[in-house]
RNA sequence: GGCGACAUAGCCAAGUGGUAAGGCGUGGGUCUGCAACACCCUGAUCACCAGUUCAAAUCUGGUUGUCGCCUCCA
């Protein structure tokens, strides 16, 4: 097929034609949630736009797997031998069990994900799934020489690899100097770099998660996971890897080292990496500032598919501020897409020539590195467009396929046909009302039907109502 | 200290060589019993300085600022 999809790839640090290893094929890989805590909103852009990223491969014909991880264990606070585990302080803070805490908070972010209109991967898969797999590719590396075995821990030595550092392009030594003072060095390490790939044994050993190996008793590093995993799923060639920037050092350089190490050969061709979401003070996170998640969007009366749109508007490579002030405009500007949506009647036939033409504007806009603010435009422009509403519907139904926007949402909500009955009955009323110029009692009407949360307007071609 | 990203109107934001898309808001207007909706009109020379060019928001160099990464984070 046509491959048309531009995009930048971090380890080029270029924007290039997407090809995928098999023609019309994508495997994409996405580093999933560890299950310790709730998402905030912040965590939660890298998956809108990883999940637009997906639905436009999808769009373009692609038939994509999507594979994600849950890490419900070996996700240290530290990756030194001190660390502690964030799964375990996690159950520690609300007295679970490990897994009850990983089977909560992965729930919680599903429906997170669920509100916000992100398709479920093709795969989900919680590294305690995959211990047997860990510990085959952890063996493979240690016959092969890029892992040793020190103080009763598996290493990965990255002094064996010529081009550790893939992404950054520093050396060693440049990563060393000024390098925060507040992690303890694990002396196990024969290089700095070096990362673990098994524990057995750590000052923190307190692990409810423990698991038989030929090193002993232990619990794989958090950076094995995710090669493993989709290495599992995806096979030995990966078309495109996904995260937050945070994570391309060290998570995902450790992955590309170890993965190259085991398979003998280049991995993932492509690496897309979503900025982050900063508030007024800098970038958002758990541990400081007002902790931002859907429930709390919700609660304060926003509608989580304003902030997909708020994420839509910008572009993924660059940073975006969040503030409620920012919140509001897109809610307002929300409603009235939705309205003017709402407004379209099933009537005319589809221009198949105009219909053509901005299907291919869209997925143009979407092709150019996955430039979703260009894309929304080209909804606007589409909805001024001189064409017949039933071109509008059919194009807003095809954009929705990646957009998903619930822009048709309230169309579906008017489908209730017990409240419809009754409302047009009440305007047939207030028609009346007004018609004998008994405005107080068609205000009364209208006041009555909003306590009831539906909205009147009196327009050109008639009263219209929706729900508030 | 090293590496990297970003800097466009009140807010969000597109635009990578030919003289600034779009959205929200604001102000004015049309319509209207009122309200709302809808529709029309309304705004910036692109952080700063220097350079390349017939031509720069767009390229180069520098300055300033903001943010991120350098073993907690998407």
């Amino acid at each position: 097929m046509e491959n048309r999809m531009e995009i930048y790839n971090s380890l080029t640090k270029k924007v290039e034609r997407f090809v995928p290893n098999e023609d019309g094929k994508v495997g994409m890989y996405t580093c999933g949630p560890t299950v310790y805590h709730f998402a905030h909103i912040g965590n939660l852009r890298s998956y809108i736009m990883e999940d637009i990223l997906e639905k436009t491969l999808r769009y373009l014909g692609y038939d994509v797997k999507r594979v994600m991880n849950i890490t419900d264990v070996g996700h240290l606070s530290g990756d030194s031998d001190d660390g502690e585990d964030k799964m375990l302080a996690g159950a520690r803070r609300e007295h679970k069990s490990v897994m009850e805490i990983a089977a909560f908070y992965t729930e919680a972010f599903f429906e997170d994900c669920r509100k916000l209109y992100i398709k479920r991967p093709d795969v989900v898969e919680p590294a305690t799934g995959c211990i047997k797999e860990f510990i085959h590719m952890v063996q493979v590396l240690l016959e092969k020489g890029y892992a040793y075995e020190m103080g009763g821990n598996v290493y990965f030595d990255t002094a064996k690899l010529e081009n550790y550092h893939v992404f950054s392009g520093q050396t060693e030594e440049e990563l060393l100097i000024g390098v925060r003072d507040d992690v303890e060095e694990d002396t196990n390490k024969k290089n700095k770099s070096d990362f673990v790939l098994w524990f057995t044994k750590s000052k923190f050993d307190a692990q409810e998660l423990k698991w038989e190996s030929p090193w002993g008793m232990g619990y794989p590093g958090w950076h094995i996971e995710c090669s493993s995993i989709s290495i599992k799923h995806l096979g030995e060639y990966m078309d495109i890897h996904c995260g937050g920037v945070d994570n391309i050092f060290p998570h995902h350089t450790n992955e590309i080292a170890q993965s190259e190490a085991y398979l003998g050969h280049k991995w993932c061709n492509y690496w897309f990496h979503v900025h982050h979401l900063n508030d007024k003070t800098g970038k958002m996170s758990k541990s400081k500032g007002e902790f931002l998640t859907v429930s709390l969007l919700e609660e304060k009366g926003y509608n989580p598919l304003v902030y997909r749109l708020f994420c839509l508007q910008s572009h993924y490579r660059k940073p975006l501020t969040f503030s409620y002030e920012a919140l509001d405009n897109m809610t307002a500007a929300y409603n009235k897409l939705v309205k003017r949506i709402a407004d379209l009647k099933e009537e005319g036939e589809v221009e198949q020539d105009k219909y053509a033409a901005y299907k291919k504007r869209f997925a143009d806009a979407l092709c150019d590195d996955l430039n979703s603010a260009m894309a929304i435009t080209v909804l606007y422009d589409m909805l001024k467009e001189d064409m017949t509403d039933k071109t509008k519907l059919a194009l807003v139904k095809s954009f929705e396929e990646v957009l998903s926007l619930g822009l048709f949402d309230s169309k579906e909500e008017r489908e209730d046909p017990e409240l419809e009955r009754y409302v047009l009955e009440r305007i047939e009323e207030r028609k009346a009302a007004k018609k004998a110029k008994d405005f107080a009692t068609a205000d009364a009407i209208r006041a009555e039907l909003l306590s009831k949360g539906i909205v009147l307007e009196d327009t050109r071609e008639g009263v219209k109502w929706k729900k508030a």
